[in-house]
DNA sequence: CGCCGCGTACATCCTTCGATCGACGCCGGG
DNA sequence: CCCGGCGTCGATCGAAGGATGTACGCGGCG
């Protein structure tokens, strides 16, 4: 399983750059660069018609680039795709994990680092150049919690008093909620008023703010 | 600048892997193991005493685990830590990325990955394993667009309107707001009127809706 | 069966909101 | 200088919101 070799297309519009990371890439044991590509457009097609396991993709380069590849090809699930770049903007990082590259290396990363990254690429994992991951790591600070954002009393709200919530969190007033859920105004007030009850809030417009950041509307 | 040793306290409460990883640290040139702990409050302790570079912190342990202790270590700003598990578990990623660990290794790393990543940590960078990389990055995917979101008559607002939206989005009662921005709650309600009138809504349930989708709240 | 908890429903009462007036002082530009 | 935009304050009034109390149907349970 892990003798074939893994296959790699090399996109850079720079020569010098490309025939490196080739030379780098060739003189590892189990990697074959199968091609190379000088513009966005020449990475798309040679990995759609090779079949590559990953492809090393630039990002700017001539005609559609890196990023603009990459979403092409990741989209199209063509392959996995290891940005790399010389400029550490954070423009870049987020634009290029944006279009579902699965690793972000900087052109300083020494060969064995940039040879470990494109095998645990083509292993299915990702990678991303120590410079850049702190920052990335610090723009995440809910990624356990978005969904079930902490709103105490959420879960003692019953089925219907999470509709109601959800409603709030679209806006409406008490009368719409009303129309909407087949109810009478007056029903929805009580309903409204258990939510806040419940929730420990003092005006709809609180209610909102969680249902929100609850996840229980758009 | 770059001669001064890495200082590395190592916590793990399994003496085996413990002292197999201050070998593999303390045969790396560049690093030095200054001390160890067997469980989260020795790691603080040491921590606080020898002031290291990076704590490398095994999340299981007795008393309080590598979870708390990076918290607190972080949290007081003592150092960098960089957890260490045997378990590639999406709550143990997240909990010690919550709690500021400055990277998040797995036991199966080789030495020379391990080496390079206790560097990146001290160089003030960061490290994620590969294997958990991908799917850190999997829930990022909204990292470029939410702050500019759309309110079509947001710029037509003057600069006290768009502060009244701020506190709308915070949920504040328009005597909330007059208490805040020291005026009466007849000039508030003037000015949500006009915020109102100005963004096309019909309440202020929508104008918070609208303040934090364009990011003028929490 | 009777009791209770729960969800649903409605009415009543008071507060808050929001619209719509009018007014004043301040500033900057024509 | 006068005009207009902005920020401030006030008053009124109808609509909406929110608290509170009550009531009914349903299911489980002793």
């Amino acid at each position: 399983m892990t003798d074939a070799p893994v296959r790699v297309v090399v996109a850079d519009d720079q020569a010098a750059i490309r025939t490196g990371l080739v030379l780098i890439l060739g003189s590892a044991p189990g990697i074959e660069v199968v091609a190379e590509a000088a513009d966005g457009l020449g990475a798309v097609a040679e990995a759609v018609r090779l079949r590559p396991d990953v492809v090393l993709m630039d990002i700017r380069m001539p005609g559609i680039d890196g990023i603009e590849a990459t979403r092409r090809l990741v989209g199209d699930g063509v392959c996995d795709v290891l940005v790399l770049t010389t400029f550490d903007l954070d423009d870049y990082i987020d634009d290029a994990l944006a279009a579902g590259a699965a690793g972000f290396l900087l052109k300083t990363v020494e060969a064995p680092a940039l040879i470990a990254a494109v095998r645990s690429v083509a292993r299915g994992d990702g990678v991303l150049a120590p410079e850049v991951t702190r920052r990335v790591l610090a723009r995440l600070p809910a990624p356990t919690a978005p969904a079930p954002a902490q709103v105490p009393g959420l879960d003692e709200l019953t089925a219907r008093e999470r509709e109601i919530l959800g409603c709030l969190g679209e806006g409406l007033s008490n009368a719409e909620i009303a129309a909407r859920l087949v109810i009478t105004e007056a029903t929805t007030k009580t309903h409204v008023s258990r939510v806040l009850t419940k929730l420990g809030l003092r005006s709809r417009v609180q209610a909102a703010i969680a249902a929100r950041s609850a996840g229980l509307a758009g």
